[in-house]
DNA sequence: GTGAAAGCGCTAACAA
DNA sequence: TTGTTAGCGCTTTCAC
């Protein structure tokens, strides 16, 4: 079912039928007579215009790419129902693209999507490379969660430095010394600003020797890891903090593994909240990210770019929920 | 760039530019130094044909529909996350929709990838209407998760009643006999088929007068409040068996809220695994559905069926996953 | 071995 | 108020 087959069928030419049904009538003035016999045919018959024909002749093709790292891990799964709830609302589908942190695979997947025409790109990247998201990238990309400092890149991102800075210094004031970060992918801008802020912290707090930094990736294993690793220091630390949920999930299984009581023995805290954190035993205490505004923003951000406007980066701050998994302890300097 | 500005690049034609880039020069006897120039100059110029344009001249987009109930949902992360990457390797891209459990999104997203000309879809249908999934829609459908009995649309799926049964019964032999199943959204077909299970264990070990079926969907809410509901009638349950995983992290929130202990007091089970499970606090029994061989078999599947074999519909056995939230009771008939 | 030209289905400039 | 026609960028039939 074709323009032209229907155009045939109301014995009418093409453009007057692409002219309804692209709801040009007014401008044309088309007889409502006329516009009324094409939509109702078009309904009978049910007749959608082919989106890649469409899609060729304008040079347009109302779709994003959306490239993540790892769609199955929550914080990236969230981000992504805000973005495709947005985007359809404002008309756009969806291209979804799991670079499983794989920079290479982000690269083609870049290509790929460029070589659809996609209208835009939303990429949360890997965070080693950013030469194939800004050269030769025709249309406007932002980025989420991680991004590329003094790169002209625009990006939406949680306030890592400040999630970080908050998340430590709460636990300084309960009282702990020896804390020790567990961090996600080194190299990427959260992670550096959240071991930044967490040094900060302690900096700030005199605490500067006891700054302990641990851990290599976003993984589940490496909070597991590290932590045991940790444990095993002749001086264990009275605190965790791991830079995101997985870690954090690590990080329990490591401390249950060895009998080790939260927060009796140890406080931990985690970067990047879920909704199991509270069910958790203990509930687990966590800096919240602002997910749909992440989301809603670098859709927004993404259209004015569409719209040759100029946009600038954005950080929105977290909070921090308080729970069971930090306790004070007894100060002693 | 364009095949044409290429094609004046190399002074050649468009035809013999385009048979070297899909591949053809065997085909068409193109001589080997032709086709080694055609490639160093696309590669220079780093020239990528227009899928659109393609697309259109195929008749074929390498495009995949894929419409979700919920992204955010772990269970169906996964299941994208498995699907995508099927895909990818296979040369296919996907078109992301989450219906939000919304029939009539999901009635829409279908018209709108098929507007756009995708070569297939991957349903997990919200489960109340299926004609859209049928009726006129001219591209394969595979169906995930929920589906529709005698429908002959194709679906592969976890084996709702085996697992449903098999929780029943190892509640059962751990001596429960008040056990109550809060239910997920009543008339898909998983849940139906939980719901029998349950109720089929119940009978074959004579315990039908015990059958208590609570809830509504597939929220945490709904575990939430099925539980308190469930713990205000005159008989408590001594074993809850939740339908999926968020129901369970209701039950768990309202469990904890009015301080009964698990499994002490009462026994919880869920259907669907999850890895934070292992993290609660007792670490949660669980029916642990096959996520990676639903995601290939179905793209295997949706292959198939693109080349126009016959396909039959696949029910995965689950398995259980035995840890600490069932505790035995002592019999008592 | 290579090329000219038609055509995929649509929209819009130009014409009437 | 409506229609004719060119053309988006590509592939492929037919011709040489």
């Amino acid at each position: 079912m074709t323009i032209k087959e229907l155009a045939r069928e109301l014995e009418m030419s093409t453009t007057t039928v692409s002219r309804v049904l692209t709801g040009q009538e007014k401008k044309y003035r088309i007889s409502e007579k006329t516009a009324q016999r094409v939509r109702e045919m078009a309904n009978q018959l049910d007749f959608a215009p082919n989106q890649i024909a469409r899609n060729l002749r304008l040079q347009k093709t109302n779709t994003i790419g959306l490239i993540i790292p790892d769609i199955s891990n929550p914080f990236f799964a969230n981000l992504a129902r805000t973005v495709e709830e947005e985007l359809r609302r404002r008309g756009k589908m969806v291209l979804l693209c799991d670079s499983k942190d794989d920079t290479q695979i982000e690269e083609e997947s870049v290509q790929l999507l460029l070589s659809r025409k996609v209208d835009g790109l939303l990429v949360a990247p890997v965070g080693e490379k950013w030469e194939h998201l800004q050269k030769k990238v025709a249309v406007p990309v932002v980025l989420l969660d991680r991004y590329f400092e003094h790169k002209d890149l625009p990006y939406v991102t949680t306030d890592s430095f400040f999630g970080a800075y908050k998340a430590t210094s709460f636990l300084i004031e309960k009282g702990h010394r020896h804390i020790a970060c567990i961090q996600g992918l080194t190299g990427t801008t959260p992670n550096e600003h959240r071991v930044k802020g967490y040094e900060s912290a302690m900096q700030n707090h005199g605490l500067s020797q006891n700054i302990t930094i641990a851990g290599s990736d976003y993984s589940m294993i490496n909070g597991y890891e590290s932590t045991k690793e940790l444990l095993a220091r002749p001086e264990t630390p009275t605190a965790l903090f791991a830079l995101n949920n997985q870690i954090a999930m690590g990080c329990m299984k490591a401390l249950k593994e060895y009998d080790f009581s939260i927060p009796d023995e140890i406080s931990l805290i985690a970067f990047d909240e879920q909704p199991y954190f509270e069910l958790l035993s203990p509930s687990l205490t966590a800096i919240k990210q602002p997910m749909e505004g992440i989301g809603k923003v670098a859709v927004e951000m993404l259209f004015e770019l569409m719209d040759e406007k100029k946009v600038a980066p954005q950080m929105l701050k977290p909070m921090l929920i308080e729970r069971d998994s930090v306790a004070p302890i007894p100060q002693k300097s």
